[in-house]
RNA sequence: GGAGGCAUAGCUCAGCUGGUUAGAGCGCAUGCUUCACACGCAUGAGGUCACAGGUUCGAGUCCUGUUGUCUCCACCA
């Protein structure tokens, strides 16, 4: 039965389709299920203001593809994806809507109305990521989509603030934290980059008191000198050894500040004389500390001088900078200014400078939980893939600080206290209280912030399967088994789950964290919006396919590596997938009405059938073996290899002359097995390349409702025929070496040709007779028991396994045969002579490995074989020149 | 300052626990309207596996150092 199928294969009329019979089949569906096991992985929840980008490709695609393999292979197979609400950035969003559209500010609205606003937002935008993931082919069970601000989570996160409380690990404190004037919020140190910048160190006098003299301090940050309260010099400095505890006047306050000795001031750095500013900057914060220096902060929210820095109140940060500098100069303060290059942190969201400010924020204590995430990864609970990346994560983990999880923000989680405006206690409950739980003042007031959006993440993996109640799915799929991210969000999210994990369920929430690198551009620079050199994953979709997106995104790669995206692999791919289709067409034309998907009997098999049928067997365990390795690049290249090596260059070549023959009976034997092997290297493929397969197997004939959900191919010991095997690959040897000496003539395949084969081993070669006409362009093939007699317009080609004679009359150059065969026999001299020094190296006989030395000497055997035949060509040419 | 990655063909990269004459894709060269496919077929050119030592019977693979390059963490007033 003939099909007719386009010669070119078109992702955009298949995938859509496909896609939607998969969600109809409910095949992403999982549900608890005793009678098989889970194999769960949580989805890294994607920012609800995202849009698709390469990094969610390469995360969606490693995962698809696990679970996808996990779920052939008969387990219970649950991928729960999920949005995450993505605090700041949302934020920003809506506030610049509401700016542009309306003019106002989410002051304007007040809180409750701007939250409104941005619930509006996320029903309308919301799912936009999640349409573009459907498009990547995500079989994510999306019956389970979850927000991390639906009701289950924000019970999840509600419950764990409240416990860590009540375990005194989460307290309130003052401390100096990196705060953005723009995004008017605290950042946690991993939301700061630091940034090298050129600036300038400013020496400044400051006058003793007692008009004795001065001192010169230098600092990269003039203006904060509002706040100075003290100086520091180190205790083992001479210079300053008889100002210490003295008072100096500090310029433009006019007020007298301490001289104070601390190990924090360097001698060798600037004069080594250092300004204190307790409340702009962490060290001196904890200086101040040691030697109670006041603290005052000069600064306000939005980074402008406040009331406390007299004339230059109100002046923004660098305003004030200006005019500072300006005012010392005029006073005479100003000593010098030097270059000098510095780190500056960074807002990681507006990339603004951040300033270091006191401030009232609420810390979870992480120093003992951290304790238990050491020991856990130590005792192998959790693995990274690669390995080397438990260094990044013990190295964090074992320089833990605490994690400030308090955001000056409206949306996300809003911490759950309320302050009583009688007695200053601070109530902190599971449910909203109406009164102070001391007093019982009804005079209570909630705290305004809310929490670090990682601090809902954190919780994902339990969270998102019903915890804090105690659900089936909980019992069941936790923990989950797989964790699949980038190496850029180890600190931020990784670790923190880890953490909440074993803190609040007692177990680790993953076994395995496998680990990706990013997608750069073609010159290795990171995709950016403002380098614009952001690749749209949706257009390489439209225009190659997802598969073949999909295909780019595992193939040249391995774990824990950057990659670079080339269009030219998208294209690469995209002609894999059509030499698939291709060769399936060609299949399905030649199948007959009742053709079934079952092996032949094993006695029609024939040499080219056991051929195919053991490699393919080869290939389904070392694949397997690769998946269950996690090593996705190294399985997609060999079952590459097989498609179009083996299967489409070889087989499908080598059946041709069975296919196009009268032979009913070997025609359908050639036919079965040609649908045999390419479905099992369908459901190879399938996890990879789940359009193109599906839709393929969906016109083979097949048992059993999609591929998706087909069994995984298994190794079968029948099918192992490797003296077959290793027959076939002599006849091929022959084909390719004919091949290559007729196109060194430019001998035109039209233009065939008489073979003789002289071989030790002519059944091989009878049986091959067939495809050496077919694909080594043989006339007649005629086995010979000996050297020919007369050599004259003989082509003469020496294989492992045979000499070939060619008749090409005047088309012999004997000359450059000579001059090849000498070649050929140098090199093949030389290669023995390496072979037989290690084999006569006592050492290597006796220490190597017996396998290997059996290898070693058997090798050098066929190499003599193939010298001594070498050498009698040589002569016979020698002989005709 | 601390830690880690990378360095293999013109380009981009594979190469698992050390063991064939080191591979792929793209690019390049030559030939081919061969009855699935020119998004194709065949053949070929192209590599001192960064450098220097070491371990080993044996090193692209393990160890040490050097150079170049990238990243992460900490942070210098």
């Amino acid at each position: 039965m003939a099909r007719e199928l386009p010669k070119v294969y078109e992702p955009q009329q298949v995938e859509a389709r496909i896609y939607n019979m998969w969600q109809e089949g409910g095949y992403f569906h999982a549900e608890k299920d005793e009678s098989k096991k889970p194999f769960t992985i949580v989805m890294p929840p994607p920012n609800v203001t995202g849009q698709l980008h390469m990094g969610h490709a390469m995360d969606a695609t490693l995962q698809d593809t696990l679970i996808r393999f996990k779920r052939m292979q008969g387990y219970n197979a649950l991928w729960v994806p999920g949005v995450d609400h993505a605090g700041i950035a949302t934020q920003i969003k809506v506030e610049e809507e509401l700016r542009v559209k309306e003019g106002l500010s989410r002051y304007d609205l007040g809180r409750e109305k701007f939250l409104e606003r941005v619930w509006d937002w996320k029903h309308k935008y919301g799912n936009r990521i999640v349409e573009q993931q459907k498009k990547l082919g995500a079989s994510c069970d999306w019956d389970r989509a979850r927000f991390t601000m639906d009701e289950g989570c924000s019970k999840a996160v509600r419950e764990v603030f409240v416990s860590l409380y009540e375990k005194g690990l989460i307290y309130k404190g003052s401390r100096i934290i990196n705060w953005c004037p723009n995004c008017v919020t605290a950042l946690s140190d991993a939301e700061v980059e630091y940034v090298d910048k050129p600036g300038h160190l400013w020496h400044i006098r400051y006058p003793l008191a007692d008009g004795t003299g001065e001192v010169v301090v230098a600092t990269t940050r003039p203006e904060t000198m509002l706040g100075d309260t003290g100086v520091c010099v180190n205790p083992n400095d001479e210079r300053y050894k008889d100002i210490v505890g003295k008072k100096v006047i500090l310029p433009l306050v006019n007020k007298e500040i301490p001289v104070v000795a601390d190990d924090y001031a360097e001698m060798e750095f600037g004069t080594g004389c250092v300004k204190m500013t307790p409340a702009h900057d962490p060290n001196d914060f904890e200086v101040g500390l040691r030697h109670n220096l006041e603290v005052i902060r000069v600064l306000d929210d939005n980074g402008k001088v406040n009331e406390l820095g007299g004339k230059y109140f109100g002046l923004d940060r660098y305003d004030a900078r200006k005019q500072i500098v300006k005012d010392l100069e005029d006073g005479g303060y100003l000593v010098k200014i030097e270059d000098h290059a510095h780190n500056v942190g960074t807002c990681y969201r507006c990339h603004k400078d951040v300033e270091p400010i006191i401030s009232a924020q609420w810390f979870v204590k992480m120093q003992p939980l951290a304790e238990e995430a050491i020991r856990s990864v130590n005792d192998g609970e959790t693995k990274f893939v690669p390995e080397r990346f438990t260094k990044n994560y013990m190295n964090w983990m074992n320089n833990i600080r605490d994690w400030c999880i308090s955001r000056q923000l409206w949306w996300g989680h809003q911490i759950p206290v309320w302050y009583c405006e009688d007695c200053g206690h601070m109530t902190c409950s599971r449910e909203d209280p109406t009164v102070c739980e001391k007093c019982g003042s009804s005079h209570i007031e909630r705290d305004p912030d809310v929490l670090d959006t990682w601090f809902s993440s954190a919780l994902w993996p339990f969270e998102t399967l019903g915890w804090p109640d105690k659900s089936e799915d909980l019992d069941y799929f936790y923990p989950t088994d797989v964790l699949v991210t980038g190496y850029d969000i180890i600190t931020f999210w990784v670790s923190r789950m880890i953490v909440s994990g074993l803190e609040h369920t007692k177990k680790a929430p993953f076994h395995t964290v496998l680990i990706h690198g990013l997608v750069r551009d073609n010159q290795g620079r990171k995709m950016s919006k403002s380098l614009g050199n952001g690749i749209d994953p949706l257009e390489m979709i439209d225009k190659y396919g997802c598969d073949a997106l999909r295909m780019n995104m595992v193939t040249g790669n391995s774990p824990g590596n950057d990659m670079r995206f080339y269009v030219e692999r998208c294209e690469a791919m995209r002609n894999f997938a059509n030499k698939l289709w291709n060769a399936s067409r060609y299949v399905m034309m030649n199948l007959t009405e009742d053709a079934k998907n079952e092996l032949p009997a094993m006695d029609k098999l024939e040499i080219a059938d056991k051929w195919v049928l053991s490699k393919l067997n080869t290939l389904i365990a070392e694949v397997t073996e690769n998946l269950e390795k996690y090593e996705l690049g190294v399985a997609v290249q060999k079952i590459y290899d097989f498609i179009w090596d083996t299967y489409c260059d070889w087989y499908i070549e080598l059946t041709k002359a069975r296919l196009y023959s009268e032979d009913a009976d070997r025609k359908q034997t050639a036919i079965q097995v040609l649908v045999y092997v390419l479905d099992q290297v369908l459901r190879l493929l399938h996890p990879f390349m789940p359009f193109i397969t599906e839709e393929i197997w969906q016109s083979l004939p097949h048992e059993g409702e999609a591929l998706i959900v087909a069994k995984w191919p298994e190794f079968r010991e029948k099918l192992a025929f490797k003296a077959e095997e290793s027959h076939m690959e002599s006849v091929m040897d022959a084909i390719r070496a004919i091949r290559a000496r007729r196109t060194e003539m430019n001998v035109p395949p039209s233009k065939k040709a008489a073979l003789y084969v002289l071989t030790a081993k002519p059944q091989i070669f009878a049986e091959g007779e067939g495809f050496l006409q077919r694909l080594a362009y043989a006339d007649a093939v005629t086995l010979l028991d000996k050297e020919p007699e007369n050599l004259d317009g003989m082509v003469n080609i020496t294989t492992a396994d045979a000499k070939l004679y060619i008749p090409m009359g005047q088309l012999v150059d004997v000359a450059k045969e000579l001059a090849r065969i000498t070649k050929e026999l140098e090199s093949a001299k030389k290669f023995l002579e390496g072979l037989e020094n290690k084999l006569s190296n006592e050492k290597f006989v006796s220490r190597a490995p017996e396998a290997v030395v059996n290898a070693e000497r058997e090798k050098a055997q066929k190499t003599r074989d193939l010298i001594a035949s070498l050498e009698q060509s040589l002569e016979a040419m020698k002989k005709m020149a």
